[in-house]
DNA sequence: CGTTATATGTATATCATTCTACATTCCTGT
DNA sequence: ACAGGAATGTAGAATGATATACATATAACG
């Protein structure tokens, strides 16, 4: 291996809190006090160090520190990025921490269970301050196994039971209950929901919720609800949207429950001169960057990513800062209205 | 601080090294042998070990490894995710890195320099083993500076002539020369390019090299180039494409730098009723998911970001094993033809 | 059978920090 | 002037691994 921060080469050694120690004239201890801001250090005190610090241009290495102290670093585990709801949840959490001086690590969790699994692993492995989960394929069980060893908050994952972790969520059943309340303002009756196949799934799932929400707001309209189910979401749902749309039975209007097959659904609709909303109307989820395109022009329910994230990131910092009790909450959606609809 | 790992609270204090030699009855040094595949194991001290380690569910501390030997962790610096080009490209990175029996940790550069550089300080100080950099603003020098304490590979960042980190691109200006080949061989002459304000950037920027690979397929046409552009890019850009469709000698065909911009461009166009290809061809580049969409149905340029990725974390893994010689190497663009042109 | 080389396992210094326990100095009020 | 307490600084153990240098066992060879 390359070696690196050693004294060959010409490139200097690292600079460690023993140089800046030396440098200042004080002991080892005294630097490590003002780098935490300990209790017990004078002003001159503070002031020598810092001088030095400056002009070693010295940084503590995150690496030691992770062995007793903190390290100023959260996880951030994402399940994937193709999601184009995912990219400004990830974006605002990382802008949120660092304004609270921490740094945000992302790791990929590649859709697959295990994969997440050794992620969160890794995190705390390298001793982590806590971790920030989105959107988990792993069980509750298994968070509740980590949150054990490190603080935790979930987003996108509804288990309000949970005790030693925290959960932050759009309320996802809220906001389908608001789709369909935006259709019956629109004069629409005949309101199908397209979700995909969750047999057997947990109520964990947001797809779950926008389907309770979607039955709750049709009993209270006295309409009959019927639910469409489009195939498992690792497949190629081409057909089964145009079989949708061919269907003699079509609804006037559909709630679907993503953008992620709102946006290929307006899209086939259009391209087969399928009127929208003339002939169908649409409503998506997640208010997603391309369903504000002019071309598309996809109503959709808005989570609200950025105070999702905000949310999130505190509940976090206030569980590494000591706090026991579980909290779990909700963060408003709104419909976000365009011409599809 | 909340204690965890501790021994309080019932939970089981963390299984360290120690704890399997002692339960296999060899020496620490043994079980770190084995962990490290290093030399001089004998088939039954690993299976000794491997069984120790197996029962007690030991995973060794990144921490502490980082004080040492590797961690076996790349750190990836991207500079923001709303690019849509962006976490195809990272996806992939963490991907093969995976499959190298690393992990990758994702770090966001917010499209500000100082944070970039925070980020790879925050990187060398978790003792990352190599840094994965996307499509950086801190200037070339900065980087040499870094890479003297990490190896580094940059992505989309044209300086060939870099000694002490390597670099992997889609040959852009390449790129750019096959979108203008694309339009002449569908018979147009009249061919712009949509830029944006570059004034001043190293030739280091992609824009610039497209540029460059514009002008070189318009010379070699014996055609008159035209080089139109935008304002920056943290600008709104809607009111320049409308002023741009609307000018008296607008083009017959147009190269858009980015799909960043041909994708809002070919949306008012539509919207506007001007017809795509038959009043205006547009070529984009990066072949983003949107793009793609029927409804959209641009023709782009595509940087291949699978081989790119792979490629470069290829470079990355190799200047970790030592090598020190610098590589720069180009990874070849395709055209996607769609119908807007 | 003795000598040398090789394979295998161990002892221990080391990495850069934190943090507890302790020593020292400085006030403050009587 | 002095006891008592607060404020400030230091020594050194602890963190959990790696890796060098060494000791020992085993094999190979003349």
């Amino acid at each position: 291996m390359q070696t690196f921060q050693k004294d060959n080469d010409g490139a200097r050694a690292r600079v460690t809190i023993r140089h800046v120690a030396e440098d200042a004239g004080v002991s080892v201890a005294a630097v490590s006090k003002v780098l935490r801001n300990a209790y017990g250090v004078s002003a001159l005190l503070r002031t020598k160090v810092e001088t030095s610090i400056e002009k070693l241009n010295y940084r503590p290495s995150v690496a030691a520190r992770a062995m007793r102290g903190r390290t100023n670093t959260i996880g951030v585990l994402a399940i994937e990025l193709s999601n184009p709801f995912l990219p400004g949840l990830i974006e605002a959490a990382s802008n949120t921490l660092a304004d609270s001086g921490f740094k945000a690590l992302v790791g990929l969790g590649r859709s697959a269970q295990p994969i997440e699994a050794s992620m969160i692993e890794s995190m705390i492995d390298n001793r982590m301050d806590g971790v920030l989960i989105i959107a988990p394929r792993i069980s509750g069980k298994v968070l509740e196994r980590y949150a054990k060893q490190i603080p935790i908050v979930v987003i996108a994952h509804h288990e309000p039971d949970a005790q030693t972790y925290d959960t932050a969520n759009s309320d996802d059943r809220k906001g389908a209950y608001l789709a369909v309340e935006a259709a019956l303002s629109k004069g629409y009756r005949d309101i199908a929901m397209l979700g995909y196949d969750i047999e057997g799934s947990p109520a964990t799932i947001v797809a779950v919720q926008r389907e309770l929400g979607y039955l709750d707001a049709m009993r209270a309209a006295g309409l009959e609800a019927r639910v469409l189910r489009l195939p498992p979401v690792d497949a190629d749902r081409t057909a089964a949207l145009n079989d949708f749309l061919s269907a003699l039975d079509r609804p006037r209007a559909v709630f679907v429950w993503s953008d992620l097959d709102a946006v290929p659904l307006i899209n086939i609709a259009r391209m087969r001169d399928i009127g929208v909303p003339s002939d169908l109307a649409i409503i998506g989820y997640d208010n997603s960057p391309v369903s504000a395109l002019p071309l598309v022009g996809l109503t959709s329910v808005d989570q609200n990513p950025v105070q999702l994230a905000r949310t999130a990131t505190q509940m976090l910092l206030e569980r590494i800062d000591g706090r026991r009790e579980a909290r779990h909450v909700l963060v408003e959606p709104h419909v976000e209205h365009r011409g599809s609809s």
